[in-house]
RNA sequence: GGGCGAAUGGCGGAACUGGUAGACGCGCACGACUCAAAAUCGUGUUUCGCAAGAAGUGAGAGUUCGAUUCUCUCUUCGCCCA
């Protein structure tokens, strides 16, 4: 017998559909569209692991949705500007064009041998001009409609990267790529107005009924609305200012404000700035660094102006003004008043400088009254004390409105929603990025690049090793003139999030040199009916994706689209064990097995997900060299569901591999089964096989729809045994042909270089289409019935479907196991559920 | 500190709207083939018990004839936010 050889069939399929087009695809009005999209990989070098489960995923269902009769639309392409090949370049001396260029080239051949169903003609890279030139001109076009612009602000600069980072680039008051602390640093920065679409991308999230409610509600607080009131203190006699303005979502605890606490970037502060001790403050204030993460870990310091604040409802109290590294200039007006007994960071800051802490609400439940005690701040439900006019307004539901009617009735303040999303700052200190289409004058006045002169090139050949952004020393190409004047170009670059904002609408239409997207192509294929990727992205790459969906149809009204992704799905990552050899170090798997031969101590770490760093991370290409892309599909799918977190298991691997065999010798065998069998054989098997076939179509159906591609592969080795049993049974030929050819064809989508080579081999068309489910088969005219005492299983009956109470009482009543049971028991009560079971009570 | 989620054999994990817990795979054990091993095939595998039987889905309660599934409290873990 042959044994199947993966390395020669899996060629010869990949040849095949890539020489006869076959997942190209085109507008097709008469088919209902379907656009499947897994988030588009960095060209760092090799594919790994992540990007197998991330595209298996995405390929099972593009196949999956192809059979059912949709025009699917499954493109892939290349998120190609960032930093490592910058780094890459410069430690090698070659160009990041080069490098970049050469790992997709090498990336695309991996991909091309998992035998994924990929749309290669819209291949498309982001890091060419093709691409940037028609982001240059979304710029602009956001330029002009106010939702691009340029400030002066603080921003999180890393100093390994030499370049800003994004709040949500800053992780534990760390850089997200290089682990090391951001600082602060003023700087002019160009800025998306992200904010301006706040209370739209807060209430798209509601119509998104197909994204996970985790990935919504981490949008929703990250947009983080709230309501309150804007609130302006008067000052005690004061020369330089009269009063600050702050906002407050609990406007009800005014009476227990003891302080008021400003940003030291607050325009007060101008009136301090020659003070050493106030420099001195707000330097120590720079080591905190701006994220509120950081904040809220440090400690809370301040600096105590001689101004005082008067209580805007009882002007006979007064309360000092501090400086405070916990309130941040961008979050409402970079002042808050702080009411120790109801905020543990006022609270915390109270203690430290002594100030006053008064209750102004009481807890409802009376194990919380002591609160201040235990030194907590009681943030709960209550009532209003020690408020005067306040007292006794429930907490929440009357006392923060009713202190808003008041306050705007004696135009104190007044009614006010604050959002948490700040504008996105996308300007980095970069080479390799998309260049910014903008020049200054003399006077440092804006101008735009004229569009005729897009896309404004990255220049080549430049020197990398600079100290920060290369095109800083780029003289050559900085300079330029445009209709005689001289200008000197913007030498930031865009965050490459930017690039990956619009990605999937430059896929409805690749090669349109003239826009961006091509209309009537984007109204066609948009929006992405199921995007794929990490639940890393839940957050960022979403959110402005979804942000410039919102731009581009405030723009081109004639798309009608806001949200760009339809369904979403968030797989797991792939882990593996870690470990460390008696220094510390850590081992790659191939290490440990070596260091385990010689008999040296190895460490046994946890489980985590694959990465560089740790050293555990298995490779693609050698796993789909020694067993070939089939298995390698089948067990990246197999062992968990691809949502959760899957275990990398070379012993999985190898079971799913032996599984490839295995179905291709029983496949030999049936193929002969179907030779020698007649049309006259067997009509029990041969319903059996009906029957099963059906089931198994229905579960698939079921199974697929709803993502859980481990229950199917566990579905796919049932099959194998089921077929294994009945294979030396008789059947009529016919019967057997068409059944089979269905269990095959719902196969295909998991593993599809086996399952054309066995189409094939019965002569049977290679794309076959989803199979219907024929209804009335899926029913049994038998069914296990459950027999239970006291609510215990006792017995099951194979019966006759629909049996009533009476019969199946009979038979109850002739077993002699359930003799036993009732033995010196009278029935007190019977429950009957039909055709399931039925519980008899004793007593 | 807040939000969301999870917890099922030695392991990864199944179980439709409350109705046969442990599908499927790994591992393990035994058997067949073999001089032997690997590979392959077969059988078994929640725990206790020789068995009859009993217990059993993180812990404790509740609702119900019946709870892995619903409710409450707690523990541990994960993710996000502070």
């Amino acid at each position: 017998m042959e044994r199947y050889n993966f390395k020669k069939t899996e060629k010869k399929w990949q040849d095949y559909w890539d020489q006869n087009k076959s997942f190209i695809s085109k507008i097709d009005n008469k088919k209902k569209k379907f656009y499947c999209l897994e988030m588009f990989p960095y060209p760092s070098g090799k594919i790994h692991m992540g990007h197998v489960r991330n595209y298996t995923i995405g390929d099972v269902l593009s196949r999956y949705k192809k059979m059912q009769g949709y025009n699917v639309l499954h493109p892939m392409g290349w998120d190609s500007f960032g930093l490592p090949a910058e780094n890459a370049a410069r430690e090698n001396n070659l160009d990041p064009k080069i490098w970049t260029e050469k790992n997709i080239s090498i990336m695309k051949t991996q991909l091309k041998r998992l035998g994924l169903s990929i749309d290669w003609d819209r291949e498309i890279s982001t890091c060419s001009k093709e691409y940037y030139k028609h982001q240059q001109k979304f710029f602009l076009d956001l330029y002009d409609k106010d939702l691009v612009y340029r400030k002066e602000s603080y921003v999180n600069w890393d100093p390994i990267e030499k370049s800003v980072l994004a709040n949500e680039q800053v992780i534990d008051g760390k850089g997200w790529r290089s682990g090391v602390t951001v600082e602060r640093k003023k700087l002019n920065q160009w800025f998306f107005n992200i904010s301006k679409f706040s209370e739209e991308l807060l209430n798209g999230l509601d119509k998104l009924n197909s994204w996970p409610n985790k990935v919504k509600i981490m949008q929703k607080n990250w947009i983080g609305k709230s309501f309150g009131c804007e609130i302006n203190f008067n000052l005690e006699k004061n020369d330089q200012v009269n009063s600050i303005k702050c906002f407050t979502t609990r406007p009800d605890t005014l009476f227990g404000m003891s302080f008021l606490a400003i940003s030291v970037d607050h325009p007060i502060s101008k009136f301090y700035q020659d003070k050493n001790d106030f420099k001195k403050f707000k330097e120590e204030c720079s080591k905190t660094g701006t994220t509120e993460e950081a904040i809220a870990h440090a400690e809370k310091i301040g600096f105590k102006t001689d101004l005082k604040a008067i209580n805007p409802l009882d002007n006979t109290k007064k309360v000092p003004v501090y400086f405070a590294n916990f309130v941040l200039m961008d979050y409402g007006f970079g002042a808050v008043f702080g009411c120790p007994a109801h905020d543990q960071r006022d609270l915390d800051f109270a203690i430290k400088y002594k100030l006053n802490v008064l209750p102004v609400v009481e807890p409802n439940d009376s194990a919380d009254k002591n609160f201040l005690s235990k030194g907590h701040a009681y943030t709960g439900p209550g009532k209003i004390i020690n408020s005067n006019f306040l007292n006794n307004l429930k907490v929440p539901e009357e006392s923060v409105i009713k202190t808003i009617e008041y306050l705007e009735k004696n135009k104190i303040g007044e009614k006010k929603i604050n959002f948490r999303l700040k504008d996105w700052g996308v300007s980095r200190q970069r080479y390799w990025g998309c260049p910014i289409p903008i020049a200054y004058d003399e006077n440092n006045k804006i101008k735009k690049i004229p569009i005729n002169n897009l896309p404004v090139e990255l220049p080549e050949n430049i020197n990398l090793n600079t100290n920060g952004n290369p095109l800083d020393h780029a003289d050559n190409w900085k300079n330029i003139t445009i209709e005689g004047k001289k200008y000197k170009r913007e030498t930031d670059t865009l965050d490459t999030f930017v690039d990956s904002s619009w990605y999937f609408l430059r896929f409805c239409s690749p090669k349109n040199e003239i826009e961006g997207f091509d209309l009537k192509e984007a109204k066609y294929w948009m929006p992405v009916d199921q995007y794929i990727g990490g639940v890393e992205h839940a957050i960022l790459h979403l959110l402005y994706s979804r942000f410039f969906m919102q731009a581009i149809n405030s723009n081109q009204k004639d798309l009608n689209i806001t949200e760009p992704f339809k369904g979403l799905f968030t797989q797991g990552m792939v882990c593996h064990e870690t470990y460390k050899d008696q220094k510390g170090n850590w081992l790659s798997p191939e290490e440990y097995e070596t260091a385990k031969a010689k008999g040296e101590k190895i460490y046994i770490g946890s489980s985590e997900s694959m990465s560089k760093s740790k050293k555990n991370t298995i490779d693609p290409e050698n796993i789909i060299n020694n067993y070939g892309a089939d298995a390698v599909r089948l067990f990246i799918l197999s062992d968990s569901p691809p949502e959760k977190d899957v275990q990398w298991s070379e012993q999985g691997m190898v079971a799913s591999y032996k599984f490839i065999q295995k179905f291709w010798s029983l496949h030999i065998k049936i193929l002969d089964k179907i030779d020698k069998s007649t049309n006259t054989e067997n009509q029990e098997g041969d319903l059996k096989l009906t029957k099963y076939t059906n089931q198994l179509i229905n579960k698939f159906n079921n199974n697929l729809e709803k993502f859980n591609y481990n229950v199917i592969i566990a579905n796919i080795h049932e099959t194998y045994n089921f077929l294994n049993k009945i294979v030396d049974e008789k059947f009529n030929k016919s019967t057997l042909l068409k059944n089979y050819k269905n269990i095959l064809s719902i196969m295909s989508p998991i593993i599809p270089h086996l399952i054309f080579e066995c189409l094939e081999t019965l002569k049977l068309d290679i794309f076959q289409n989803w199979p219907y489910v024929d209804k009335k088969t899926l029913e049994n005219e038998t069914v296990n019935f459950v027999i239970q005492i006291n609510g215990k299983k006792k017995e099951i009956f194979k019966v006759k479907k629909d049996i009533d109470e009476k019969t199946i009482m009979e038979l109850i009543k002739k077993d002699d196991r359930m003799i036993k049971s009732f033995k010196n028991k009278k029935i007190n009560k019977v429950f009957f559920v039909k055709n399931r079971l039925i519980n008899i009570l004793l007593v």
